[in-house]
DNA sequence: AGCGTTGGCCAACAAGCGTTGGCCAACAGT
DNA sequence: ACTGTTGGCCAACGCTTGTTGGCCAACGCT
């Protein structure tokens, strides 16, 4: 077991103040110094405990969907239960605006993207839709429309969909995520 | 009427050079000695002709996304035949592609792009939804779905996206486009 | 107290960026 | 043929970027 060192706490700040950066700003101009002055450090201690800039960013966007379980849930809810939680995790922090950000702009960023989604939005899909073989394509159906409206609301804020509230989101895409998931292919 | 310059040609391949670069690499990977080269010509003259980058990319980003007129068509195809075009606008060039990943990490970019749809997306929902007053709202609704979508398939990549042939793209989303635009409201 | 280890800053590097101004050849009008 | 205009390149500028290496103070152990 690793004992406490006492640069943990400027670690912490480092990647603090990089998710913030590269969620505002997009992984070009997210830019060392900024982030070591955010993080009130020299931009030198980033590589010492990064490498580079690259390694700070897969450190920074370590990300977790924190997707509920939907085991007793009555299978029809599952679309509406779906989408206020993305909503409910977008609007919690910046981590997943910046994911987005960065996977559009970056290689890495988007290969992280691929492996968040395969990973934590793949088993649900396997376990709700009908045919298990057809789960991958249904979760991707299901990102491309979370995606997108957290594309149009919190990147590039078409103003329809900022004003609307959370309730009317559900409503609307609720029915959406759950023909996705559950219903027979078309 | 302005007659024909003999640096039209040179305008000409800047322009397609730098469409081009923006929609690969985005706003800040996408440098003007870049775009000069693929253009072969000099950086300078790019600045000579566009005056900076900025303007640069405002001349490259002028956006038709085309739509055709639904006049005469039976109202519930709607959904299936404006996916259909929005796929094949997406496939034609990469203009779409370019616009999407600059309007993700710069302003100016999120501005054209929230223009190109409150013009061009948002009379056609005033034609064809209920209560022209929501049309703004079902516009954005289409728009998160759609560019959801290019965003899975085109910029991400998520590979059950990549492989759904364009005919299963419309036949699960077109009914999705279909309901936000004239299902009454959830 | 002494000494190795750790945490941190400073100064500099090479490379790449957007941008500028001057120079030269090819053209067009007379 | 002469001259003004246009199209183009070259070389440089000031700046920012990621990255490096050396130096110094604070700590922790014995």
């Amino acid at each position: 077991m690793t004992t406490a060192r006492r640069s943990d706490a400027t670690r912490a700040a480092i990647l603090e103040a990089a998710r913030e950066r590269f969620a505002e700003d997009g992984y070009e101009r997210a830019t060392i110094r900024a982030i070591a002055r955010d993080a009130a450090i020299d931009p030198s201690m980033v590589m010492r405990y990064y490498g580079n800039k690259e390694g700070l960013f897969a450190a920074a966007s370590e990300i977790d969907l924190d997707l509920p379980a939907l085991g007793g849930l009555p299978a029809r809810h599952i679309g509406a239960v779906l989408v206020t939680h993305f909503l409910d995790r977008w609007e919690r922090d910046d981590v997943l605006t910046g994911m987005l950000r960065v996977g559009v702009t970056n290689t890495a960023g988007a290969e992280r993207m691929r492996a968040v989604f395969a990973e934590q939005l793949g088993p649900i899909a396997r376990g709700v839709c009908p045919d298990p073989a057809e789960a991958p394509r249904r979760a991707a159906l299901v990102a491309s429309q979370v995606l997108g409206m957290a594309l149009a609301r919190y990147v590039l804020r078409l103003p329809p969909a900022v004003e609307m509230s959370t309730d009317e989101v559900v409503a609307w895409l609720g029915p959406t995520v759950q023909r996705y998931l559950t219903d027979p292919e078309p």
